[in-house]
DNA sequence: AGCAGTTGCTAAATGCATTTAGCACCAACC
DNA sequence: GGTTGGTGCTAAATGCATTTAGCAACTGCT
């Protein structure tokens, strides 16, 4: 009992008028000297008869079907993918779009499959989505096709989404003056001398030259610094494990490069028995699912996935922006950094 | 200099032959008596003009469009969401389809809206995707478009796709004993007495009914039992703080039922000077992205987000496979059950 | 009466690929 | 010589909505 779906031939059949007419009234064409009667008859049938049009021959005529083509290095290891997702979704949906989510995991033979097999549905645009900022190869795409960039950089396509590191690093800076400590901190996942000349990633390079100029204009000055290569709980443990043998005394507050090195800060801290924030207030990046499970709750500053998708999406849809659009990083107050006394 | 995109009818001119003669060999049709030089000519030119064909237009024919609707209650909030979608782009992928992600956030309304917006653009099948698995109400789809239930059930569909946790309650149990921890065993999560009556979800009914029959068949008791409605990481320690006082010297090993819970439960441990697993073995359920960070890593019997999101597409694409696909969920060994002596 | 200008609507073309029906030609067989 | 049966190919229809070009009927003006 396979109903057929409605097409604009039976409301036109119905409304006994003319397809032309059916879809120019439809369509709320201006200008169309189609009568009252003509529209509340057209009107009325398509309501009667649930009639949607099909989007895939409207394209074939508009070239146009309302069809985003997401495509991402990476989907579902990190909650950032998903983060970028859901904001494009969901601004894709107020706009009446909709959203083609493909993945390459990087690899440039994907990547070109990835991009045919959307343009071969027809997409209105495409964002290019990475993890880890960086200056992404894009193959080519009909120049018809708006691109959008998100969380990378490119010199073929202007438009790009990106985290206001800058700014994020100087807001971490400010949470912790702001609440007095500005003496005795400790920078955790970055060492400018032992890393002067590598580059990690745009990202990075932001993040700590916010940090630093804003340090520099504060004239607030680091105990220490040290450089870890992977972010990842276990390395943060250890480092601040060595770390306390040397400075514990003059250690007041933590400045971390991300969360996860943070976790495991927090572990090394706990272990040695110092007290967060009452010994040492922490300020970290990223607001990690982890940030809001640790006791206390990190204070961190967050970044924006969400509101980086929905950027795209708008920025693709609008296609009036260009060039780098920086999405800000709000500061997530949890309970890391202890009141000013 | 929008370079138009090329169609068929390109290709045939340049082979010297009719569209239909095009459109036949380059589908491989069989029992078609064009010559092998007509083959020659007309792949030689699609491969020299890089013919890709137009989606939309063929779908229009022959309503097969290799494109599938991925419809979700919630996409990022949890890492779950994100496993099931990367799961399914990567078996779409493989079987040269395509995903059509959204969201609808529970509402109905939207749940409508998303069915409608799929159906617009000529999906070939339609995947409900529930984050807690549940009795789905799904809006009626037309007969000819297939429907797979993933994490969820519900009476008008049949196929629907749910992580094994009966056999992962069960294997839970076997990890505890297994090692030589029969005795002195805490559930930690839900509790038999108190929850009697009470439904929380398919999920932790099975879940729970695998753990009780598998103890019951090994002989094995729990010294307590705590009920916690919300299995969060704040709730775990609490609960974890409470039990310490009346249970500390009985207690040998936890039964957790989630890695929140968990991770709960490792501080307040922590904070009473025991160690993990020297002290007590610790299992638990989900393999959160938690699992892996907590020190010593917790062991844990996985929720195969992406396994599961495959078996959806492939049982939707095969269309052979009905009733309720059960995924195995592994347990992911780490460090946190003691080895047996 | 004759022409111009509206008004209200529609036939047909279009976008692209698939598919049905069938044509023209040749060889083989009775 | 006429029929049967391949061979190798194509014209045209189809799916659905949009859009161009234009027709018929009427009003108004000279």
């Amino acid at each position: 009992m396979a109903k057929k779906r409605v097409t604009l031939a039976d409301v036109a059949r119905r409304a006994e008028l003319s397809t032309t007419a059916a879809s120019m009234i439809l369509n709320g064409r201006p200008d169309t000297r189609l009568s009252q009667d003509a529209h509340d008859r057209v009107l009325r049938a398509a309501a009667e008869l649930g009639y949607r049009p099909n989007i895939a021959a409207r394209g074939l005529r508009t070239e146009k079907t309302n069809t985003i083509g997401f495509i991402s290095d990476v989907v579902a290891t990190t909650r950032f993918a998903s983060g970028l997702i859901k904001g494009a979704i969901d601004a894709a949906n107020k706009a009446h779009h909709v959203l083609l989510v493909l993945e390459t995991e990087g690899d440039p033979k994907r990547e070109a499959e990835a991009i045919d097999s959307v343009l071969d549905r027809q997409v209105d645009g495409i964002i290019f989505a990475t993890m880890r900022a960086r200056d992404l190869y894009v193959p080519p795409v009909p120049d018809n096709t708006s691109v959008v960039l998100l969380n990378a950089t490119n010199d073929s396509y202007p438009t790009s989404v990106l985290p206001d590191e800058y700014a994020g690093g100087r807001a971490a800076v400010d949470a912790l003056v702001d609440s007095g400590h500005g003496d005795g901190i400790l920078l955790l996942g970055h060492a400018e001398e032992k890393e002067r000349g590598l580059f990690r990633s745009m990202t990075v390079a932001r993040r700590v030259a916010g940090v630093r100029d804003r340090m520099a204009e504060l004239d607030v000055r680091f105990i220490a610094e040290e450089s870890i290569w992977l972010w990842e709980p276990d390395n943060g443990y250890t480092a601040m494990k060595r770390l306390l043998k040397k400075h514990r005394d003059e250690l007041k507050a933590l400045l971390v490069m991300n969360d996860r090195l943070a976790f495991g800060a927090y572990q090394a801290l706990q272990e040695a028995g110092m007290r967060i924030p009452d010994d040492v207030s922490i300020v970290s990046f990223d607001n990690d699912e982890l940030a809001a499970y640790l006791r206390p709750g990190l204070t961190t500053v967050a970044l924006p996935h969400e509101d980086m998708g929905r950027r795209a999406v708008d920025a693709l849809l609008s296609a009036g922006e260009e060039g780098e659009i920086l999405v800000p990083m709000p500061l997530v107050t949890r309970q890391s950094i202890a009141a000013p006394r």
